[in-house]
RNA sequence: GCCGGGUUGGCAGAGCGGUCAAUUGCACUUGACUGUAAAUCAAGCGCCCUCGUGGCUUCGGAGGUUCGAAUCCUUCACCCGGCA
C-alpha cells in the first residue's frame, strides 16, 4: 500500500509522472485535488467530480470535527461512504486553521467576530467560526479525528505562520511542527492510512533545508510542503519549493499545499511537485471567474502550449455575449453549448446552476492542465 | 367632477425645516481571492477640481414662507385609490 512509482522522468527538470497507490485506488501524478472542506467540493456531486476528472479530493479535519463530528462519520462507515466518494480522499489536519484563524490573517480579512487562535507547545486554542465556542486541538487530537474520518492520506498537524512573520517566529513554527510530527506518529494506529509530514520554514532557505531534512528523516512515504501561499510573492513560493524538492526524496510523492494558479502549478511541477490542492478554481467560479485557454494571453503556463486568461463573466460586456467560453473545452457548460450571456444571467439570478457550471468548467480546466503537464513531461517539453 | 394618497439619484425605497449630495437594497464600475469563516470581501457610483471639515447643481414643474426647504404653503402636471 502507498507505493509510489515513477513512470516517466523529465530530462530537463525535476518533473516526473508517477503512480501513487492508495486503499481507494491509484492516482496518477502530478495530480490536482479539489478542496471539499466540509465533505463536499462546493456544488459538485461525486458523479460530477468523476466526470470532471477528479482522482482524489481533500476534506478538512477541523471543519468536519466541528460539524457533523468525526464520531458520526465513523458511525456512518467513514468519510468515503458518508460522502459517497469511493476514490481516494486526503484530509488536511486543521493545521492551516492555525494560520487562517490567526490574528494577522483575521485582521487582513477584517474579521472581528472570531477570537484569534493561540498556539502553545501542547496544541492550538481555536474559537469555532460556527458559534465562537472555545476549542483546543492537539496533534494527537488531529490524528485521532483523522483516523475516525478514515481518509486514505492524512496530514500531520502543523504550525503554519503568516508570510510577514519574523524569522524567529518561523523558526519556532518549524521546530514546533517537527515536535508535533513526532507526537502524531506516536499515537497513529491505523496502517491503512498514510501520514504525511509537512515542511515549514517560510521564505528562509536554512529553515526550509532544516525542515525538509527533518521530515525526510522520518521516511514516511510522502512529504508535503506547507507554509506557502500565505501572503508572499510568487517568486518566493517557487524559491521555497525548489529548496524543499532539492532535499525531499525523489522516491516519494511531494505535495505542495494550497497551490494554485495554473502557472504556479506548472512551475511547481517543474520543480518536482506531484500533488496539489487549492480552493482557487472552485472559489473563483463562485465569484464569477473562469479560466480559459488562450494562445495570446500574457499569462503563460510553463510546459503547456497555451496560456490562459481569467474571465469574469459578471462583467456587463458579457451581457449579450452569445458565444460559449471555450469551443475546445469538454466541460458541461461548453459542451452543452451554454453561452456566456446565459451563464452570466444565471450568476446574476443567483441560480445555483450558474456557480455549479463555472465550478465544473474550472475544475475541468485544472484537471486537463495537470494531464497536459504529464504529457509534456513524457514528451520532454517540461 | 369630488375626496384622499403619492411624485426622491438607473430601479426600488428611506428621509418629512438645518448635522442631506441625501440611509438602505438591487443594478452598475473597479479591485481582491493560492492546505475555504469566502456562492465572499473591499472601494466607487450627480458634476467639477488644486481631491478637501473643497466648489457647483439636485429630491415632478413654477412660485412663495424662512436666516435656512427634499422636508412647510400655493399652484400646475402626472400617477394610484374611493365615490360619482
Amino acid at each position: 500500500m502507498f507505493e509510489y512509482k515513477i513512470n516517466s522522468k523529465s530530462k530537463k527538470s525535476k518533473a516526473r509522472v508517477g503512480f501513487f497507490n492508495t486503499p481507494h485506488g491509484d492516482i496518477i501524478t502530478p495530480v490536482f485535488m479539489p478542496v471539499g472542506t466540509v465533505g463536499a467540493v462546493k456544488t459538485m456531486s461525486p458523479a460530477d467530480l468523476e466526470t470532471a476528472g477528479a482522482e482524489i479530493i481533500l476534506a478538512n479535519t477541523y471543519h468536519l470535527h466541528l460539524r457533523p463530528g468525526e464520531n458520526l462519520i465513523k458511525k456512518a462507515g467513514g468519510l468515503h461512504k458518508f460522502i459517497g466518494w469511493n476514490k481516494p480522499v486526503l484530509t488536511d489536519s486543521g493545521g492551516f486553521q492555525v494560520f487562517s484563524l490567526s490574528e494577522p490573517a483575521l485582521k487582513r480579512r477584517g474579521v472581528k467576530t472570531v477570537k484569534p487562535a493561540r498556539i502553545s507547545e501542547k496544541g492550538v486554542e481555536f474559537y469555532s467560526h460556527l458559534d465562537g465556542s472555545r476549542r483546543f486541538m492537539t496533534p494527537e487530537d488531529s490524528i485521532k479525528i483523522q483516523e475516525s474520518l478514515g481518509a486514505d492520506i492524512i496530514m500531520a498537524f502543523d504550525y503554519c505562520p503568516p508570510a510577514n512573520s519574523s524569522k524567529l517566529k518561523v523558526q519556532e513554527a518549524v521546530s514546533t511542527t517537527h515536535r508535533w510530527l513526532a507526537r502524531s506518529l506516536k499515537v497513529k494506529k491505523r496502517s491503512d492510512q498514510l501520514l504525511v509530514p509537512i515542511c515549514q520554514g517560510g521564505v528562509y532557505r536554512d529553515l526550509r533545508f532544516f525542515s525538509a531534512e527533518t521530515i525526510k528523516s522520518f521516511n514516511l512515504g510522502a512529504n508535503a510542503i506547507g507554509g506557502v501561499s500565505v501572503g508572499e510573492k510568487k517568486e518566493k513560493i517557487y524559491q521555497a519549493v525548489e529548496w524543499c524538492t532539492d532535499i525531499l526524496p525523489e522516491g516519494s510523492p511531494r505535495y505542495l499545499m494550497g497551490i494554485g494558479y495554473p502557472e504556479d502549478i506548472a512551475e511547481a511541477v517543474e520543480r518536482g511537485i506531484d500533488m496539489f490542492d487549492c480552493v482557487l478554481p472552485t472559489r473563483l467560479a463562485r465569484h464569477g471567474v473562469v479560466w480559459k485557454k488562450s494562445k495570446s494571453s500574457v499569462k503563460k503556463i510553463k510546459g503547456a502550449d497555451y496560456g490562459y486568461e481569467q474571465v469574469n463573466l459578471l462583467k456587463s460586456k458579457f451581457k449579450g455575449d452569445l458565444d460559449i467560453i471555450d469551443e475546445a473545452c469538454r466541460c458541461k457548460a461548453c459542451r452543452g453549448g451554454l453561452c456566456k450571456s446565459y451563464l452570466r444571467h444565471l450568476l446574476l439570478e443567483r441560480e445555483p446552476l450558474g456557480i455549479h457550471l463555472l465550478t465544473f468548467h474550472n475544475l475541468v480546466f485544472v484537471f486537463d492542465l495537470v494531464s497536459d503537464l504529464r504529457e509534456s513531461i513524457k514528451s520532454g517539453t517540461l
